[in-house]
DNA sequence: GTAGGAGCTGGAGTGCACTCCAGGTCAACC
DNA sequence: GGTTGACCTGGAGTGCACTCCAGCTCCTAC
């Protein structure tokens, strides 16, 4: 199965304008072209899409994506490596999560204590 | 109590410029100053600013921090307004985590068959 | 055979949230 | 009274991740 590149970003949530950037900075392999030069993505191509989508999400920025990227293209021999980036990466997600979880904590506070907390602010008489 | 700029930067986890940044676009209100001229953080500062780096950490944008204190300066008439906001950014906060969540599966299933997937990746018999 | 729409390229522009800088003031210590 | 260090101001610069644009080509449908 083959894929435009209006298909393409349809099917991983990036924009058309962001998957030609991606492939410009060398986050993804051009991809094949059809017979009037356009490119043609294959179910790879998307699988590797849809990946790039998930680290993107999970906040890895792209100069570390590209580093995986170009450590895949190098083959098994870096696989070490790069399951290592991965876990370092996993432990920066549960960190985040966390912090998100805790900042959540402080927000739940707020809205149940909402009018206490207001008036207190309101006198200036914070504790 | 009082502090610094560098104390109130040390406290709320911000930078010395990102104090007087947040101050000059209207996040935070102008400090008081001491006899030099220089800004003097009391605590009831030093509680905003607090808060406010929750709801940064937490992704809320820099334009509704500052919808949020404007209507904050505007006093309890704008309470159920503010209530409102921490509401839908609560929500927002809850899907962040469970995006986040859903992609640290992907990112543990990556993990623990490592070898098989980047096999096969390699082999380009991605299913 | 031409009009329309998708896609192409290289390069410029955008929005966000800071971050840095030059040139100056002020209080305190030696 | 000179040097040091923290702080001041207005304004310019940065890094990131896109996003948009002009001017072009190529297929498809009428």
């Amino acid at each position: 199965m083959t894929y435009s590149i209006a298909q393409a970003a349809e099917r991983s949530g990036l924009s058309i304008d962001t998957l030609r950037y991606y492939e410009r900075i060398g986050l993804v392999d051009p991809p094949a072209r059809d017979s009037g030069g356009r490119r043609s993505y294959s179910d790879d191509d998307l699988g590797w899409l849809v990946f790039l989508t998930r680290l993107r999400t999970t906040g890895m920025p792209i100069r570390m994506m590209r580093e995986y990227a170009q450590l895949r293209h190098r083959g098994a021999a870096t696989a070490g490596r790069r399951k290592q980036m991965l876990f370092e990466h996993r432990a920066s997600v549960r960190e985040r999560i966390a912090e998100l979880q805790s900042c959540l904590e402080v927000l739940e506070y707020k809205i149940t204590h909402y009018e206490q907390i207001e008036h207190t602010f309101i006198e200036g008489v914070t504790a």
